[in-house]
Formats: C-alpha cells, sequence, structure tokens
DNA sequence: GTCTATAGATCGATAGAC
DNA sequence: GTCTATCGATCTATAGAC
C-alpha cells in the first residue's frame, strides 16, 4: 500500500486546513502533525524553512488551485455570462457558502501579512483582473469593468466574514446571486 | 503626574491594537506589556482571567464605542441621509480608510471565534439592525432594508480586506462613496 | 524518509517582595 | 498596584538513530 503522504504536495491540503483555522500564529508543530499524519522530521524534511515555507507553499498551492478552478473557466467560457456562472460556482463551492474562511483574505487582515503581502496582494489583483477583462470583453468600458470587479471580489470577502460571524450560509448564497445579477445587469446595458 | 495606566479601562486601546494586528493567538504577554506599558503583575492584577478576560474586555470596549460614536448618530441624524453620512464619516476615520482592521471581522474567520462567538454575531447584528432601522424609517420595506443592510455592513468588511490587501486606501474610500450612494438611490426611490 | 529525543527560547500564569 | 523572579508547559527547530 502506497505512503498517504509521498511527496510535498501532499501534505498541503491538511496544512492548509490548519492554517486557515488557527492563523500563522496559532498553527503549532503539533496541530500540523496532527492534520498531515507527518512527525516533525518529515515535516523539515519537506519543508527546511519551516513553518515559513509551509505556508508560503500554501499560499503559491492556493493561487494555483484558483487559477485553473476558477480563472480558467470564467476566461474560457464561450460567453461572458457563462464565465461568471462558472466562477460563483466554483467559488461557493470553495468557501462552503462562506463558512470556510478565506485563507490569503485573513491572512491580509494582521501582521502575517508582512512575510507574505506580495504573494496577497497579487492573488487578489489576480481575481480582479481575471473578472475585469471578462468584462470588458463584454463590452463594458474598462474603468467601469474595474470597479465592477473590485466590487464583486470585495462583496465575495465581505460575504465569508458576514455569513461566518451570523453563522447563516444562506447569507452568503444571497450576496453570491446579488452580486451575479450586477454583473448581469451590467453586461445587458453595455 | 498621575499613573498614565490608572485603571483598567486605560489599558484597552494598546491591548486593542495588539490583538488586531496579532491576532488572539499571536498576541503574547510581552507584546501585550510593551503595547500597554504594564507589566505582567499589573495585567493579571486588572484582568484576572488572563488573555481571555483581556479578549473579551476588548470587545466589549469596541463595541461600546461603535454603540455611542457610529449607531447612536446614524439613528439620531434628523433625516436618514444625515445619519448614512455620519456613520460613513465615523466608519472612514476609524478603519483608517481600510488600512486598519476590524478585529471583530478578522476573528470571526478563525478559530479565535469559538469562545467569542455570540459577541462576534452579536456586533453584527447589531450594525445591521442599526441600519435597517433608519432605512425603514426613509420609507424603505422591511424585507429590501434587511438586504440593504446586510449589503452595506459586508461590503464595508470586503472593503477593508482588499484595500489592506492591495494597500490602497482609495479603493476603501470609493467603495464606501458607492454603498453611500446606493442607499441614497434607494431612499430616494421609496 | 521517518522516527524519538531534546535543545533552547518563549509561552501564559503565579508568587511574593515592596 | 507594580515589580521581579520563576514555575511548568509549550513552542520551533535540530540531531541522530534506524
Amino acid at each position: 500500500m502506497a505512503r498517504l503522504i509521498a511527496e510535498r504536495a501532499d501534505a498541503l491540503p491538511g496544512l492548509a486546513e490548519v492554517f486557515r483555522e488557527y492563523g500563522f500564529a496559532g498553527a503549532s508543530l503539533s496541530l500540523i502533525g496532527t492534520a498531515t499524519g507527518l512527525g516533525r522530521g518529515s515535516l523539515y524534511h519537506f519543508f527546511p524553512g519551516g513553518k515559513n515555507e509551509m505556508a508560503a507553499a500554501v499560499l503559491d498551492d492556493i493561487a494555483t488551485w484558483f487559477e485553473q478552478a476558477v480563472f480558467a473557466p470564467l476566461a474560457e467560457a464561450a460567453e461572458p455570462r457563462a464565465g461568471i456562472e462558472a466562477m460563483m460556482v466554483a467559488v461557493d463551492r470553495y468557501f462552503q457558502s462562506g463558512q470556510r474562511a478565506c485563507l490569503i483574505g485573513a491572512w491580509g487582515l494582521g501582521a502575517t501579512r508582512d512575510p507574505f503581502a506580495e504573494s496577497i496582494a497579487a492573488y487578489f489583483r489576480r481575481w480582479i483582473a481575471a473578472i475585469q477583462t471578462v468584462l470588458i470583453r463584454g463590452g463594458i468600458e474598462e474603468g467601469h469593468a474595474t470597479i465592477l470587479a473590485q466590487d464583486v471580489v470585495s462583496g465575495i470577502q465581505g460575504a465569508i466574514l458576514l455569513s461566518r460571524a451570523l453563522n447563516d450560509p444562506g447569507l452568503f448564497r444571497a450576496t453570491l446571486g446579488r452580486l451575479t445579477a450586477r454583473l448581469y445587469t451590467a453586461l445587458a446595458a453595455a
């Protein structure tokens, strides 16, 4: 039987879960060891740079995942509205209707941001650009597309936060629906 | 000359700053001692329950501050639009155009939420209710007022997060402006 | 590559002098 | 009330056996 953890990448989901739930400072090597099933020796074998390297790898992994599971379907859809719909479905699933926090967003709020500031900023810049491109392709003027894209990303992050705080997944899904409708309206008017 | 820290309340701003920046787990007693100018002995004199009691006191203090500095002007303005304007000005100043994180929002995203879940939820419920009341007073139907109020609170939180992540205070102010405009439009149509 | 043992630092919290 | 000293626990990281 194959080992459960054969390479570095296999540890990333467990790592992400612990970091997301406990933050960088709160994610102890004990918690990480339990979540990944790896001892200290193995963890430092895969991540010689310790927690910092683990965190960087997780951020990278999330960015890669969004690239293929969210931005690609958004850009490659035959039609802007279909792309937006695909993005929203992926977002709702990934964030579990707002009950699963956005690790990158949460880290941007505190001092954890500093060592990873550029990764965090790049993630959001990329997301905004991906939406903006689709809106421009749909005939919306560039400046307006920028504002709409920022509002959507900001709106999704706010909805995660509020939906989690109020323990109300319905609030997240309803907000996603209204954001989608706003983009459709803007596209219809363009 | 009077002591700088004469009572528990005097330590709260320093405590809030450390908790906001480093999170609950990352806020060590060393950092807290430096920020407040208090030794361990004094801290445990004022907060016998340790970090948990400090955190609870900070959450309480923030809720009280919002009550008088944000919700009261919102409710007591002669006219709904003036109340909303007063709220937005207070919010922009308090969150320093999005460069200062919302401690309560950030804590809701991680495991720190658990011991304080009710305080966190109550803060956001109260904020939403305060806006909703003003909108209803302005003639907006209750269900619509709920959605608008949720969108505003969620939008503010998302704008803090995105504005901090992108290090762009202008994004926060612009988003506040658009949220205000949406409420004005809804009020004008009511 | 994975383990245990442990170093060395720091953690939250307490005790007792003043 | 405030301090210093210090406890035991836990932390990150390393070392070395297998």
